[in-house]
DNA sequence: TCTTAACTGATAGTAAAACTATCATTCTTG
DNA sequence: CAAGAATGATAGTTTTACTATCAGTTAAGA
């Protein structure tokens, strides 16, 4: 039997909920393959709606700004994953072993092997998550961050984070970093994926050719190695 | 005897060199300022023009637009920073007290005390150094990464990073993540600094009153920690 | 089924941003 | 003092980022 994840979505994100409409479903779908072509500073709701077969006028409906739309996939993105987390740690006993999951989650390793559909609710995860790596900074790193926060707009990032962090907090017991050591575990995933990929002088890795030998990635053991020397490291 | 630190910047970045006249550094000063000011998707080159009692146009001669501006003043920043990670290791023969250093550079921490004046040139370094942590990574999130890339735009960050990467080694010899070890340490640097500014729920630290009781810096804590864990864990 | 509300499409518009072009003027510098 | 470089001033174009209006279509309720 299958579930499907229902992503309720906080309603400050949208002026009318995309999820209502086949045209909301579709701009928030097409949104995501355009952004993931050609980046959140080319994109425009003129493209979009070119695209969809609709007018800019009726994009503004659902959403008051391309930033908005941003932060709405983005959020997205971090509440599927959040669920993700919760779901594969949720029968296991060894807390190591839940780290482990997180780190495979964080750089979409292995999804077969875990069960995740790449089309979950019609949703490209792949496209999702190249868009998290190179735009998602983009929805915080504004001069109206506090605003967008007293929103809750990264609620799903905090979220997520503090899922995280209480999974570390069990591993290891007064560890007296955990949020930092949880936010920054996914940021660095992150970007070393987007350095890799573009940058890869400022990496110790080359990019992954498709279809390698699984369980020899680099930049998972390097993940695995950073957080685990700093949580195995001695006492607080 | 004061020395001028020379920052020879890379003909790529600019159409005319902003050091070679008058204007030209008043572009760069003020564009400081008002880019530290509104944020950088707020700021335009009008805005800019009229703070500094110019035209538009006069500004275009010297940068082909706001992100090539965005991109010189982080690359000025990475090569201001090498040279003072350069400097400020020169004479330790201690690979640790080395690596003590550049955490404090990266946190523009104890300024005084490094001999460090925070208006080097006239370029104000605090507020670039907020700038480089709200604005630079759309410095290279972008899609034309790879062109900007082959123009050398991002030499100055690869070349911070080399340098901690060889301190890195000469710590550790044989880390096989010197050069991820060195791009992540500069970036969690900024983003948790980013967060425990405006998304404190990300962090285990608060926002730091001025004028503390130096030496406990949470952050600092943190990275230390953060650093000395992986590289001091076992063999590799 | 009729009515009304909700939604979309289509058109049209504005304000500002992001440039480009031109030319007169001023300021250097040989 | 003549030539060249830099700047100021003005005026444009194109694109983006929106806003407004209204007609038509669809859906839902009485």
């Amino acid at each position: 039997m299958e579930y499907t994840v229902v992503v309720r979505m906080n309603e400050k994100l949208f002026l009318r909920d995309p999820e209502g409409s086949e045209l909301g479903r579709r701009i928030v779908r097409q949104g995501i393959q355009l952004m993931a072509e050609i980046g959140f500073e080319e994109m425009t709701f003129r493209k979009l709606a070119d695209r969809i077969g609709t007018k800019e006028s009726s994009i503004y409906r659902y959403f008051e700004n391309k930033h908005r739309l941003l932060v709405y996939l983005v959020a997205w993105y971090w509440q599927w994953l959040e669920y993700q987390v919760l779901f594969q740690t949720n029968n296991l006993t060894d807390s190591r072993e839940k780290l482990e999951r997180i780190l495979k989650l964080l750089l979409l390793k292995d999804l077969s092997q875990l069960h995740i559909s790449t089309a979950v609710d019609d949703m490209d995860i792949p496209a999702l998550h190249s868009i998290v790596i190179q735009e998602a900074s983009k929805a915080y790193l504004t001069h109206h961050v506090t605003e967008d926060n007293r929103e809750q707009l990264f609620k799903p990032y905090k979220d997520l984070c503090s899922r995280i962090a209480g999974i570390i907090l069990e591993y290891r017991p007064g560890y007296p970093y955990a949020r930092s050591r949880a936010s920054s575990l996914i940021e660095t995933a992150h970007y070393q994926a987007f350095f890799m990929q573009h940058l890869p002088a400022l990496t110790d890795f080359g990019v992954e050719p498709p279809g390698r030998i699984e369980s020899k990635d680099p930049l998972l053991t390097f993940l695995r190695h950073l957080l685990f020397s700093s949580l195995d490291t001695a006492r607080f």
